[in-house]
DNA sequence: TACAAGTGTCTGAATATGCGGACACTACTA
DNA sequence: TAGTAGTGTCCGCATATTCAGACACTTGTA
């Protein structure tokens, strides 16, 4: 168990949301290409959403959640390993 | 009836991050004015936000997190239980 | 009744957003 | 060397977004 206690991302903002995404992603030998294509959202966004570096509403989310003591995590679903 | 699930709550859009958001809002005694004070967020925007009315990033995120079986929880910090 | 608090919702405007496509760069391999 | 796969990044554009403010409705209370 503890080989894999990342199973859990809270994410903070943009940035770790992003890290969080590309850590599953590689872990699951998926290209940044193929899993445009399984979500439905482009490449390029994808890469910048990876790298934090998009300015996607989710800034907004955490703002909100942040002010009601809340937070947000990222997990594979199913849960823990 | 088990008013107690309240913990942790699985975001699979933007209404049920809408429902999560005010759950914890009311449950902390809050208004949305007083919300949006604290966040910087807009009053109007956290009721549409709340109401799932706001097509928020947050469909972007989700998108990207079932292509790879992952999920986002919104809960208490410190993961009270 | 009168008043206040809380919320839903509308309009308008300025801005940010994701898309689409393309190119460059880095491994890696034949 | 040539070719491929994967990724980072840029531009232009049509669209969606948040903000700001206002009004209406409901509920509770004096």
């Amino acid at each position: 168990m503890s080989a894999n206690v990342d199973t859990e991302y809270v994410i903070r903002g943009p940035q770790s949301f992003g890290m969080a995404l590309r850590e599953f992603r590689l872990r699951r030998g998926v290209t940044q290409a193929e899993l445009a294509k399984a979500s439905g959202l482009h490449r390029s966004y994808l890469s910048e959403l990876e790298r934090g570096s998009t300015t996607d509403a989710m800034r907004y989310l955490v703002l909100a959640c942040r002010a009601l003591d809340l937070e947000i995590v990222v997990r594979p679903r199913g849960g823990t390993a």
